[in-house]
RNA sequence: CGACACCUGAUUCC
DNA sequence: GGAATCAGGTGTCG
């Protein structure tokens, strides 16, 4: 292995038939045709964010990205082509121009040069990344941006679907929050400890508002007692902008059709689907939660995969660490305060929980899509 | 898995989170709301098999579908879809139709809805199926005979990547061999000995002719000189049919695709791949290559290992008889009379050189299997 | 124990 | 057709 980490420092890499007259691939600087060779540091460039720069690997950069509500940044290999993406017109990109490439240095974090080689313990995943090669996919026939014809379930048409929760897309603003507090006053029924705001901040807290409206009756329940809830994630493009969506039943209150605020995968965001699902159903005083999602993916990180991954420090069975682990251990948090259940539903076979999450999560995304 | 195989069978299924209290889901029976649990009847179609017709379970239509080369089947909930399915123009269709719907009657099993009135033929009794779904990915697997649009990375598609060596895939014949002699006497510029066609048994005789046709402004050299290679090598299945390939540009017409005529191991495949290029190399006259390959085992044991081995009588460190001896032998010798440097790749990281070998070796196996 | 590769399977997202 | 993710396995070496 130090061998191969060895890499991509200035060094020798004689690659050689030892046999022969020995020869030496120099490093990428002196051959910069050798592609091989090319030092494939990092670079992460925040063009919009908590703080704006580029810095040399993932921790510095979702510092600055996480939970800033459309953030962009991307990860290149060369400084220059961070550099060209810095001053690209992005949205934004008049602050960052400034920061970037005044001499305002960015403080105590490093923009790039400093190979902080503090790797902490906890390595998050890099799946927020767009992927290396940007560039290729260009010439990849992207699918039509006009299709709106989704016909998703035969029992509610979409635009019932989308009628059948309180738009929320509007409607960012926390104005609802001072009333807030005679509303969590009201605790329900259930003996679930209500959680403060603080405990989920990366749930808006739209979302929990509206789950705090939903009366009991309004669920609809497994003869055992478990609340019926459909998640379903969706994730676009090449920018992967990310939805979420969450169907208790139609009209229902507290149904969730959020965009996620930072790009991320289609598994991320049946994760982050769960997470808010299991939130809001907590917020609106249940005790049980059937959560239903097409996502085998989902359902065996948190029950199959979960308890051996804390044994084993978070790695796959291929020696890399564990995707969205922040997400798993976040709903693994949240369903300590309520009895959650899992049941998979086969995605796209008609089942209209199913396709009404669906619709819900591709609205989300679709306004992340708008958001940037 | 054996998990979700058992959803179907009237049992409990503990998809729950396990540190929690341990909740069950009782079968669908009990809970017919439960819409995930709802048994659906299939309508299994197999297009293409070992026996075509439309089938009621899974069993059935495995027994048609597996280890056939080039299968079509599909799970339908109608008969009116399956049927659809039957008499769409899949490839290869003109031989299943006339057996389907032509009165080139299948034997034994049934066909359920064999033109029509053999709809009662086979009446499955609603039951077992289970939607375990394995089935969808199957066909995936298959490389389709006739899909030429593949888009394997941005510059070659994956047409263009195959068009880029003389189809030699219909060509197994020797046919040019009669000419070959004259065209090997015609020694090319570099000083390397020319290697009697006798010497490299193992190398078709196409891959060297072909070798021979390129010309040095063909290639693509680094700064210093080599010219640049890269090498994959690919085994498939059980049976282990394995392929290689080596891409040395766009269309170059040294580029390798080739079957390895006896079955082996991927590391078996990777070193001869490396051995293939190398003959070609030489053939066409280059006195310096840079083999570039994602096998570090391929790179190690031609460099590091191999030194040591010579000396200690090809002893591993557990005291084994070094594996795939034969090759590294052959492409010590080989490597006798031209320079070769060795790069390592990392392999489906989007570097298009090994993306297009992968291709190339793929089809190689491919052939080896009989699929192509 | 480590490393690379080669596969198989599964689901979803596009 | 590809990406996101995981599980299981073999081939090989130190």
């Amino acid at each position: 292995m130090s061998q191969w980490r060895r890499y991509p420092e200035p060094s020798y890499v004689p690659y050689v038939l030892p046999y022969h007259r020995v020869l030496f691939c120099v490093r990428a600087r002196h051959f910069p045709h050798c592609i091989t060779c090319s030092v494939v540091m990092p670079y992460y460039a925040v063009r919009r964010g908590t703080q704006t720069g580029i810095y040399s690997n993932w921790q510095e950069c979702e510092q600055r990205v996480t939970r800033y509500s459309g953030a962009q940044f991307k990860k290149f290999n060369t400084q220059r082509e961070a550099e060209a993406y810095m001053s690209a017109p992005g949205q934004g990109s008049a602050n960052v121009q400034s920061r970037f490439g005044g001499g305002c240095a960015a403080p105590a974090p490093q923009p790039i040069g400093r190979s902080s080689g503090a790797a902490s313990a906890y390595q998050p995943s890099s799946s927020y990344q767009p992927k290396v090669s940007g560039y290729k996919q260009l010439p990849k026939k992207t699918f039509g941006p006009p299709r709106d014809q989704v016909q998703p379930y035969p029992h509610l048409s979409d635009a019932e679907v989308l009628a059948s929760i309180a738009s929320p897309y509007s409607t960012s603003s926390s104005s609802g929050r001072g009333v807030n507090s005679s509303g969590t006053s009201t605790t329900r029924s259930s003996g679930v400890a209500r959680v403060g705001q603080t405990e989920h901040p990366q749930i808006p807290s739209r979302v929990l508002e509206r789950a705090r409206l939903a009366k009991a009756d309004d669920y609809d329940f497994t003869p055992d007692g478990f609340a019926k809830c459909y998640t379903d994630g969706s994730c676009m493009g090449q920018v992967r902008n990310a939805g979420v969506g969450a169907w208790f039943g139609p009209q229902h209150v507290a149904n969730i059709s959020e965009p996620l605020p930072i790009p991320g995968t289609n598994n991320r965001a049946e994760l982050m689907a769960v997470l808010y699902a299991v939130n809001a159903a907590k917020e609106s005083g249940l005790n049980k939660v059937e959560i239903r999602t097409d996502s085998k993916y989902t359902i065996k990180c948190l029950t199959e995969w979960l308890p051996k991954w804390k044994q084993n420090n978070w790695q796959t069975a291929a020696n890399t660490n564990v995707e969205n682990q922040a997400e798993i251990r976040a709903i693994e948090k949240a369903c300590s305060s309520i009895d959650v259940r899992f049941e998979w539903t086969e995605g796209h076979s008609g089942n209209v929980g199913n396709e009404a999450a669906d619709t819900l999560a591709k609205r989300g995304a679709a306004e992340a899509l708008g958001k940037l």
